[in-house]
DNA sequence: CTAAATCGTGAAAACCTTTTCAATATAACA
DNA sequence: TGTTATATTGAAAAGGTTTTCACGATTTAG
């Protein structure tokens, strides 16, 4: 039905090894079974069958990116990283989507384990640690952007300890002594660490850490008001608050606003991420980077290396964020 | 190295031909083979290459939606609806980005024509009509969310024509007659469909068609703010902006705000998408919504119907579109 | 109790490549 | 000239499945 490698071979009077030769550039081979073979895959419209050649060299070239969905415009530079660093090897990236499902999530990763692809990377997996390490063994998986406790899968991320520490540090560093956090009941690992890196900073000054001042919602924007309401209903309410992510503070600054009260001044506001769109709003809000695309890109590359020959040793890859201050924080 | 269907027919005492019946569920096999078979995948641990399967059966179940970027949070409705749709019938949807180069959406297309996918979906193309026309011809391609004049390839849309007229006609009729545009000099065709409906409803109206009213930017915030001001510093500016998309129009409020506009008052916005993102947003921006999710679910039921048997005819499915009224038109 | 249908099974072909191996032809060398 | 190295080539194996075909065994029908 379809046109093969042995019909190319026939229309250009050659064999089929020939054929496969001058479609793979290999050196010995004639000029004249060059000319003779490209016209005829011309004349004939051929592209090879991947699934053949996949077979037959034990490799597809291709990289799964399993993400939660494409909802979260932040993980675009990750995506893109990741594609730069696997097209400059000959790799491509093909991206799904669980939906937080670890069925699917499960169901996915089964791509990895009938070859369909060579490699996967998991943008915060909803599998356990305890699964994860299992498949690893015996499968290319790497995780980016959250790590896991317990975990000794190739893993870059950055040290989101570190960063909720900064960030409140900065916050007290303003003078502030009653800082809120809105966090997510969801306990993805990243969560955790900035809320410890918030309890840090808070003894890194002497501040004595107040139960209430802590929110726990949803990943929404709504929830970033309830809890923004929530803390400012306190007897005694917080003068700045740190959320775990953009999505939620802009939530938080949204019912500020609506209360009236004067943002960077009264009331300040710090966030997680720097999403693209958070400049859209204003006031603008103060944040967290992370090097979304640089970690993209190096976690390629370390799995790549790893498929070629796998270091059990060298597995975490820590990234430096940067703080990003803008109107929220009065700057 | 790794294990085969062959180890496992040997450990089950089995032939492979039986271990194939067994893990297909065919109905041909005794239980006692059922057993022997799955204890001794259970054992091995073993999971079938699907680079030989997919080989032989010629399928894959797989489709791939060839995207622009994953940034656009908007896509993510089409992709779940798309999903749905795809799981429904046991394929699965990857995803796959062109960063808007025409040659790597070309690129991803030869995941195509060599089998690595059954199918692929375009939404929103770089690629001329002509070529996919073409593609077409041998390829089970579809397009969705942006049609492409004279094209004839399976595409699933919204009428924009359609859809820029009724909203520059709700416009109108809240007794607004200099209505600003804001659109992008990229002429993809629902931005031209929606600049024919806004034209349109002018006419409907008897309300004569004002050059300068027409702000031609780019996707960008920043784009919304520039034609915003723009528009604004005209001689006898509009009351009433129609922006091609929510972005955009959130960037054209923004510079409203800064100048002190009252929203909703003085000025009248409105915006194309619904974004999730676009409620976040204080003022909250009026828009016209497009059936995402209905629009990926469709396309993918049809692009497999098409699999089946491919019908020429009937090839352009369009889904309608509704009003959501907000502050941003003081509703 | 025989003939016919059904069931369960395995050997082998088929799917489309790449790559090894051996063979031929040519060029280089002594 | 005879020998060896080099350059091209094709036949065939290999990669892991599914599926067809044929066969023996068992059941059903008459």
């Amino acid at each position: 039905m379809s046109v093969t490698i042995k019909d190319v071979a026939k229309e250009a009077n050659v064999s089929v090894a020939t054929v496969s030769r001058v479609l793979n550039k290999k050196s010995n081979v004639s000029e004249e079974a060059v000319r003779a073979v490209n016209a005829a895959v011309e004349k004939l419209g051929y592209s090879p069958n991947f699934l053949g050649r996949d077979l037959r060299k034990s490799e597809t070239r291709r990289i799964l990116a399993i993400i939660a969905s494409t909802e979260q415009s932040f993980y675009s530079d990750v995506i893109r990283g990741m594609e730069a660093a696997a097209f400059a090897q000959n790799y491509d990236v093909l991206i799904a989507t669980t939906h937080d499902d670890p069925n699917h999530e499960m169901h996915l990763l089964g791509m990895l384990f009938s070859r369909a692809v060579d490699g996967a990377v998991l943008l915060g997996p909803k599998l356990d640690a305890n699964t994860i390490n299992q498949l690893a063994q015996k499968h290319n998986i790497a995780m980016c952007l959250e790590r896991l406790d317990n975990c000794n899968v190739l893993t870059v991320t950055i040290d989101n300890v570190k960063a909720g520490r900064d960030a409140v540090n900065y916050l007290i560093r303003k003078g502030h002594r009653k800082i809120g956090l809105i966090t997510t009941i969801q306990r993805s690992q990243s969560s955790i660490d900035r809320e410890i890196g918030y309890k840090l900073a808070l003894k890194d000054n002497n501040i004595p850490f107040v139960e209430d001042y802590v929110y726990y919602g949803g990943y929404e924007t709504e929830q970033g008001m309830r809890g923004c309401e929530h803390l400012m209903n306190l007897p005694s309410p917080p003068t700045a608050i740190f959320s775990i992510s953009d999505i939620i503070a802009i939530g938080a600054m949204n019912y500020a606003l609506s209360k009236g009260y004067r943002i960077g001044k009264d009331l300040v506001f710090m966030g997680f991420d720097n999403i693209s769109y958070s400049h859209m709003f204003v006031p603008h809000l103060s944040t967290v980077e992370q090097p979304c695309y640089a970690q993209g890109k190096l976690v390629i590359e370390k799995l790549i290396e790893n498929m070629k020959s796998p270091n059990p040793d060298h597995n975490l890859y820590t990234l430096p964020h940067s703080l990003v201050l803008r109107d929220s924080t009065g700057d």
